[in-house]
Formats: structure tokens, sequence, C-alpha cells
RNA sequence: UAGCCCGUGGUGUAAUGGUAGCACACCUGGUUUUGGUCCAGGCGGUCCUAGUUCAAGUCUAGGCGGGCUAGCCA
């Protein structure tokens, strides 16, 4: 893996990187993730961890986890739990470098009264609103403060005050003094702390004045020794003021490096989105399996691998991009078609009797656990007179191209035996019930007869007699929109909501061999797909499994051009 | 509208100024006891216009197109 990365070319984070190195700017590298605890990581997430983290391992570097808790009213322990745990999983690890931004609140706080001091920075007692009609426009300068040029003892005494909780929220904040016309708004004397009388998760009570992003990233990077602090495109317009507080304190000088986030088609990655499809009960929650969300990835059956392997084909650039998420469904089926245990189980069953065979016996049938690890080994399985196959693979009056069960046609019972129909049972509203079928002792384990005849089929099927119940839940992309937020003017983005996601199968009946599976594990039912046991709603004897990913079916694909 | 950033096949991403490559997707064909996997082949691209140069995706200028930014969010 990591010989791979190194033998294709240096994206160019790295091709940085490698620089610096060389050049002995720095003789070794940090980086840091810093996630706001407000929501669940999700797959885009997945994206900046594996370039901060993945760069730092490349060249021998370490990362830093650090939670940029710095707004009491949003954060919650709950997701810093959530998110610790993701981060494992995905395979990264932060070691004991566990940080939060608000262990700098002090050290931050003296910085502030160093920048009053230097006349860098002062308490403006505007509204919000005033600040807001002050700060000018994209095209027009911002007006000063007339709070601007009051002296530093007073700025110092005002914010003092600030902080021992003598103002309500919004009374007043505390600001850089830049330039009022810079042509880059972040300069237009930036707030640095507002007053916010609201309990912290870690820090309680201690402090009612917060500082903000610009205020608290670059410095908390500083005093971490960062190196190289990767975030995505919208900080570039921040980078400036990032550079502008580090100058004035003359601290370590980390650099913002900045990368385009990675769109995927049919999906939605903003935090604020993925809460409303929660709210609204679109989904069940954070780990839906049909939600972006590391959680519900996992649960869906995806693999950390998987998805790392995703954002190393995907690579780091700075133009948008939506990538098809094909090339993801492509990552996981390579990962989980080498680890697979395979399996058989009918989702939507139809039941075969086999005429001519013995109703008393029960034959033990080998099948191969993985054909791509045959240190997988084999099993066992159970084949008798009654069996069910899946309702697709048969048709009473197929087309041509049909290569499955049909009146009078003969196909193969994987790992069993080749099974011919003989007779169709319907009922009374004409629905195929039962189908009746001989089978040809001389084909057993699916193998030719002697006397070379072929067949152009082979479908699974589980013995009636053994199998084990289930509910299997199939699930679609969440959007039918390839870009979910393009919308027709007037129109809802949850219009785009793909009515058809989640099909819920309940009878299905697979080998018994299921009947313990675990949970983590991925199974191929053969012909069908991949599918895992689900974390949450599966219980013994009451077995419940999530389709992660179909496989591939040009069948399916011939028919749906035929379509449409 | 101002500043900053970005334009390479359908998608994503490469190419010290020197043969535009790789992956996905799509289309053929082969193998196959999974219509899976695997294998072979194919389709298809440098936003435009000038300029510099023996040579431009790459450098220069001007266009055009897209993104971000006017939170006391991050």
């Amino acid at each position: 893996m990591s010989t791979d990365e190194t033998a294709s070319p240096l994206d160019f984070i790295r091709t940085i990187v490698a620089d610096d190195l060389k050049t002995g700017k720095h003789e070794s590298i940090l980086t840091r993730f810093p996630p706001e605890p407000n929501g669940y990581l999700h797959i885009g997430h997945a994206k900046a961890i594996c370039i901060s983290f993945g760069i730092a391992q490349d060249f021998g570097g370490c990362t830093n986890l650090r939670f940029d808790d710095t707004n009491p009213i949003k954060e919650e322990q709950e997701y810093i739990d959530a998110i610790k745990r993701d981060i494992t999983w995905l395979g990264f690890d932060w070691d004991e470098r566990e940080y939060y931004a608000s262990d700098y609140f002090q050290q931050l706080y003296e910085w502030a009264i160093q920048l009053i001091k230097a006349g860098k920075a002062y308490v403006d007692d505007q509204t919000a609103d005033e600040i807001r009609h002050t700060r000018g426009t994209l095209t027009e300068p911002g007006i000063p403060s007339p709070w601007r040029d009051r002296c530093a003892g007073e700025s110092l005494d005002l914010f003092e005050r600030m902080k021992k909780g003598e103002f309500p929220d919004g009374s007043r904040v505390l600001r850089a003094k830049i330039d009022m016309a810079a042509s880059n708004i972040n300069m237009r004397d930036p707030v640095m702390y507002r007053i916010l009388h609201a309990t912290h998760p870690r820090t309680g009570d201690q402090w009612c004045i917060y500082p903000m992003y610009d205020w608290a990233h670059g410095q908390s990077d500083s005093i971490e020794q960062i190196t190289h602090s990767l975030c995505d495109l919208d900080f570039e317009n921040h980078r400036p003021l990032y550079n502008w507080f580090i100058e004035q304190l003359g601290i370590f000088p980390s650099r913002q490096i900045e990368f385009a986030r990675g769109n995927i088609t049919y999906t939605v990655t903003s935090k604020r989105k993925l809460l409303e499809l929660i709210e609204k009960g679109k989904v069940t929650g954070w780990d839906d399996p049909r939600m972006p969300t590391l959680s519900g990835l996992r649960r869906r059956g995806y693999t950390p691998e998987s998805i790392r392997g995703f954002w190393r084909t995907v690579g780091i650039a700075k133009r948008e991009n939506n990538i098809d998420v094909a090339m993801l469904e492509h990552c996981l089926r390579e990962d989980l078609n080498r680890l697979a245990m395979r399996v058989m189980g009918v989702l939507d069953p139809i039941k075969v009797v086999i005429t001519n065979y013995p109703d008393d016996l029960v034959e033990e049938m080998d099948a191969i656990n993985n054909p791509e690890d045959e240190s997988a080994g084999k099993r066992k399985i159970p084949f008798c007179r009654e069996l069910f196959i899946e309702r697709a693979d048969f048709m009473e009056d197929p087309p041509k191209k049909f290569f499955r069960l049909a009146p009078g046609r003969e196909v193969r019972l994987r790992y069993g035996y080749w099974i011919t129909c003989q007779e169709v049972i319907k009922d009374d509203a004409g629905d195929v019930v039962e189908l009746h079928c001989t089978y040809d002792p001389q084909t057993r384990g699916g193998d030719a007869p002697p006397d070379g005849r072929k067949v152009k089929g082979t479908i699974h099927w589980v013995s009636a007699r053994h199998a084990v119940d289930a509910q299997v839940r199939l699930y679609d992309h969440l959007f039918s929109a390839e870009d979910p937020t393009d919308v027709p003017n007037g129109g809802d983005w949850l219009d785009n909501l793909n009515p058809d996601s989640l099909d819920v199968k309940t009878c299905c009946k697979l080998e018994p061999s299921l009947a313990d599976a675990k949970v983590g594990v991925s199974y191929q039912f053969e012909r069908l797909g991949y599918f895992c046991v689900d974390e949450k709603d599966s219980q013994p004897g009451v077995l419940v499994f999530n389709r992660t990913i179909s496989l591939r079916d040009t069948w399916a694909k011939m028919q749906k051009k035929k379509k449409g």
C-alpha cells in the first residue's frame, strides 16, 4: 500500500512537504485533524483525515487530533466520542496527542492582551448589526468603528470586564485592528472574541468569552508546532489573517495549505443537511446505513480500507469536483471481493420440489468459501428434495438471453445438481407458487454429466428444510439526483430524496451457516451482493442483514437499457 | 460588482517547456459451477484568442467559464 503511494507522482501538498524536508525547513512534520464536535464525521471528513494522517505517515511524521471546541452552543461530548471512534475505525491513530482548542483558552487570552497593548486589537461596543453594516461590501470598504481608536488602557479594562462576565451576550467584542478597507473582508478588523454566557462541555463556566475560529485555529496550530495545517478551500480567504496573527505574535509559523473537498454524486456532505435529514425523519439517525457518515457507512458494511483506497485513487487537487459515486462503489467491491465469505441466500423465495429426489435424503454438498482466497477453505451445505430459489431466476416465458430456469429448461444449482423444470404450480390469482423439477443424479456437485450436455445458467438456492429466516434491507442511493442540492428555483433539495432508497425484504431464506453470522463481517450472497449483519437491529434468531452493495450485474444492466 | 482560487476525455487525477498517461464509467471479445472475479481490446480530452519558443496542457497577455468570501459559525 505505501509502496504504491510512494511510487506514484506526488500530489501538490506532498510535493511541498517533501521539499520542506529536503531543504531543511523542517526536520520532521506534524499535521493535525481539527474536527468541531458538533456532528458526526462523514465521507468528506474521511478525505481530510486521509490527507492529514496519510501525509504525516508517508513522511514519518505525526498527526494531532484537536477538537475545535470554541463554540459551546453547538458542541457536545457525544460528538467527541463518536469522532474518536470513527477515526480509529478508519484506521488512524493519534496516540496520546488528543488536544482541544479549549486547552489554549488561557494562552489565547494572554495573547489577546498582548495585542491590545500593542495597539493591534480593541474592544468594540457596537452591536452585531452595526458591525455588519459597517463592514462594507465586496466592492465598498468598511467604515471604522467609533471605538476603533480608543486607548489600549480602556480596551484592556473593558476586555478584563468582558471576561469577568460584567456584560451581557453580544454587547461587546474584541476585534483585531487591521484594515477596514482591505479587499479581503476577513482583514476588516475581524472579531476575535465574543461574549457567550454558555456552559462549555470541557471548561464549564470558567469562561464567558470565547475565541472565534480565526483567532483560535492558527494559534492552536502554532502552539502545537504544526508544520503543515491542511484544510479545505473554504479557508483560503482566511490564510492572510491566519498569517497576520502569527506574525504579530511572532510565534511558530505553521503553514496553512488548502485543498478541494471531495464531492460525490448522489450524496450530500454538509452537517447542516445531514442533521436536517435526521430531524425531519428522512433517515433513522446519524448511523442510518444510507447516510454518508462514517458510522452509517460502517453499519452499511463499508470497510475502512475501501474508503481509504477511494480517497487514495481520487487524489488531491484544488479544483471543484464531483466524483462519480461509482468510483466509491468500485473501491468497495474491490475490497469486499477480496475478503468476503461466499454464502447462498434467497431474498425473494419461490419453492422448488425435486420430484425424483428421495424424500428422506439429505446430502451435504461441498462449497468454496472464497475463490479469491484458497485458505478460506470449504464448507458443507445441505441439499434435499425441497428448496428455495430466487423468484427472479425463473421466467415462464423467457426472452432469448435469459439463461436461468424456465419450463422445460435445465440449469445448474450451484454446488448442487442440474435440474429441469417440469411443471409450474400457480395459485388462484395466477401467481407462480411452486416449481416441480427433476434432477440428474450424474450432476452431483454441479458437475457436467458424462454425455457432454451443457447448461447456460447457474443459480443459487437454499434447502427449504434447513434455511434460516432473515430480514434483508436493500439500499439504493439516498438521492435520485446526481447533485441533490441542485434544485430548480423555489424547490426543496429534499424533493431529490430517492423514494426507493430502502427496500425491506422480510421472508428471506439463508443457508444455515448464517445462523451465527457475526457483526462486522462481510458476506457475499452469491450472485446478489455483499451483506452484513445489522449491528443494531439484528438479534440471535431474528436476523437482520444490510446489503452493503450489489454485485455488478450485467443482466440487470441489459434489462434496464432495454426498458429505457 | 471587488479580492482570492481554479479550468486536461463523461467523472476523478497525472505529465523537469519535449510521445497527453492512469483509474472509474461506457462499449467489444475471451475465461468461468457467481450474468461476480479475472484477462484482452476499444471509445473519448488540454476553455478561447493572440504571443514567446525549434517545441506550449505547461510560460506571457487578454478574454470566457466556474468556485469562495460581506457570521459575534467552523
